[in-house]
DNA sequence: TATATGCGCTTGAGCTAATA
DNA sequence: TATTAGCTCAAGCGCATATA
């Protein structure tokens, strides 16, 4: 599809006169494809020789083969090749590889844009009859269409006799879409098709979140999810098969953690407000008492003492001084009433 | 005649051995 | 010891040729 859509608008162009044939493009995608990781593709490492020899084409053709791949945005080449310096060389020596270059490393992806194209194309590809080599005409009969000829006993289409679409499973499937870390592909489908496969989990309460923490575990433990997956009910169905037990939702410690924060803050904030609360009665306490009668005889005695111990203090201050007094006098000769002695004079 | 393919040459990086 | 020629490896490119 890929080289349908965008050889004549992507690639033929840059190849002018050396162009590449639909058949060695996926011959060299599939040997490539065979190098490999399943999973991911990446890390595609044979050199064009071997891929070559895969293929029964020359080296040449490989080389366009994959200029095409990467025109077309399904390849990318990510590390290119080179021969091995010495000390690469004697470490590959060391887990008994002898080669002496490296070939270049090569990533097989899809592309979003071309997807995209692909499901366009979708209606081409499965032209109606009318527009087949069958031609059409107006019929004379009065009556064109076909009698009922639905066997006995079927009273129902298969979807009504499955009760239709699960009520849970389809709220689930439309909060999940809605969830702005569901993966891309939780769009291809409307909620309605996602509803049977999602029935079960939603019995069990489980949340958008619950689904996209089934998506991270998925990818954490298996390594690797496809931007497009192929079929991503399946997908889904093989999350939920590999995850097992319903009742136990993949988010649930998650909430359980955020619950219990949200617990303690609110004690903290009410344990702030009831001290704010005790300071700002304590307060109103104080100002209330001020001017009472309790406050104006604690003001007088509190007065009175401030007098007596005033007077004290003058006093002790009057003694100390007129011992000083005589004593500075005694030592310079003077009389002690404040008279001079001939000595000094 | 347009398209697809292969041959042969070139490039770039790195290693090795000969030589000044 | 530094330089240089020759080689390998992986990849790119132009052109002649085969083919439908």
């Amino acid at each position: 599809m890929a080289y349908d859509l965008r050889y004549d608008t992507h690639v033929r162009p840059v190849l002018g006169g050396n162009q590449v044939s639909r058949t060695a493009v996926l011959k060299v995608a599939e040997a490539r494809a065979r190098y490999a990781e399943y999973g991911t593709g990446r890390g595609s490492r044979p050199s064009n020789e071997r891929l070559a020899a895969d293929t029964g084409y020359s080296v040449r053709t490989v080389q366009r083969a994959d200029v095409a791949l990467r025109l077309l945005g399904v390849a990318t080449e990510v590390l290119r090749g080179r021969q091995r310096t010495r000390t690469e060389r004697l470490a590959s020596w060391r887990v008994g590889d002898r080669g002496r270059g490296w070939a270049s490393v090569w990533a097989l992806h899809d592309d979003a844009e071309l997807a995209r194209q692909v499901a366009a194309q979708v209606p081409v590809l499965s032209p109606h009859p009318g527009g087949s080599s069958v031609r059409s005409s107006s019929s004379r009969r009065k009556v064109v269409t076909t009698g009922r000829r639905r066997p006995a006993g079927v009273e129902k289409p298969a979807w009504r006799s499955r009760g239709g679409p699960d009520p849970g499973g389809t709220r689930l499937a439309v909060a999940w879409r809605a969830d702005r870390d569901s993966p891309r592909w939780a769009h291809r489908y409307t909620p309605q098709a996602w509803a049977r496969l999602l029935a079960g989990p939603a019995q069990h309460r489980w949340t958008a979140r619950d689904l996209n923490a089934l998506v991270r575990d998925w990818i954490g433990v298996k390594g690797t999810l496809p931007d497009s997956p192929h079929r991503p009910i399946g997908l889904l169905g093989a999350m939920l098969a590999w995850h097992g037990d319903d009742t136990a939702r993949p988010a649930a410690l998650d909430d359980a953690r955020e619950a219990e924060e949200l617990a303690t803050a609110r004690a903290r904030v009410a344990a702030a407000r009831a001290d704010h609360a005790r300071v700002v009665a304590a307060r109103s306490a104080g100002r209330a008492a001020v001017g009472g009668p309790g406050h104006t005889a604690a003001r007088e005695v509190a007065a009175t003492i401030a007098a007596r111990a005033l007077v004290r203090r003058t006093h002790t201050v009057a003694a100390d001084t007129a011992r000083h007094d005589a004593a500075v006098r005694a030592a310079r000769g003077l009389h002690p009433d404040g008279g001079n002695t001939d000595q000094h004079r």
